[in-house]
DNA sequence: TTGCGTGCAAAGGTTTTGCATGGCA
DNA sequence: TGCCATGCAAAACCTTTGCACGCAA
């Protein structure tokens, strides 16, 4: 592995610190500037996608545009499935056994081959649905 | 409910004989244009979103794109989920009962109440996955 | 005439690319 | 010196907006 730029340090710890848990390069650019931090944005980009191949950020695609996620030990395995909360925007990861047979029926009744590292769910998180009532 | 223009007809038209099962505006507005079909870009992102609205075709939110199905007769109801072909792009609606389970189980174990109406699946169609092999 | 639909051109926002500069080995 | 990272500016995309024109009631 080649030696950490002081800017790849910048964007793996702005990424680490994001109260939300995931930001978007845009997002993670501001950020970093906001904090004095002077970052190219075209770095950030580059970075994230940098850390992503090494597996130290995941990257998640959504309508909403492309996040990245720091990686916490718990890895994205095949029975987990990321939560979007479109309130506040957070991500969380849940493992679920119950998708197993969802993913099973569909390959059975539908012929469809569910590709399970891309399932995005959307809704209200505990902590959105509380302070919204 | 106002005439229907040229143009509106066109867009509508043009949507119900995508072979695909679906497409963005721009690939909409050059199919049209392909045709022969004299219809400005602007017109064909406002007659989509108006179609919409009118029920005539459902929008789809991707991270590939915004794209707009023809309505058949079978609504996406609660218990209905997306599966995008990630060979293809072609877009199926699939009645379910598994997920009734999932959501209660998020709902109950995770906090995290699903917006049933998001849910999109990628995967492999069954035509892609004969084809593929 | 009045109002809505149209469509060109321009603006917006996000992400990528070209290319010269800079820093570490 | 050589290589890779950097970062500005510009391009590339997709989508929306501004604004004048046109067609039908």
């Amino acid at each position: 592995m080649t030696y950490m730029t002081r800017q790849q340090q910048a964007v793996l710890e702005g990424i680490r610190r994001q109260s939300r848990g995931c930001a978007t390069a845009s997002e993670l650019t501001e950020a970093l500037h906001a904090e004095g931090n002077r970052v190219g944005m075209t770095t950030v980009y580059r970075q994230l996608e940098r850390l992503e191949q090494r597996g130290l950020v995941h990257k998640i695609l959504t309508p909403e545009g492309c996040y990245y996620q720091y990686c916490e030990a718990r890895a994205h395995g095949q029975g987990c499935i990321l939560l979007k909360c479109e309130r506040c925007g957070a991500i969380a990861h849940a493992d679920c056994d119950h998708l197993g047979e969802l993913y099973q029926h569909l390959a059975q009744a539908h012929g469809f081959t569910v590709n399970r590292r891309k399932t995005l769910f959307y809704g209200l998180c505990a902590q959105c649905r509380e302070e919204q009532a």
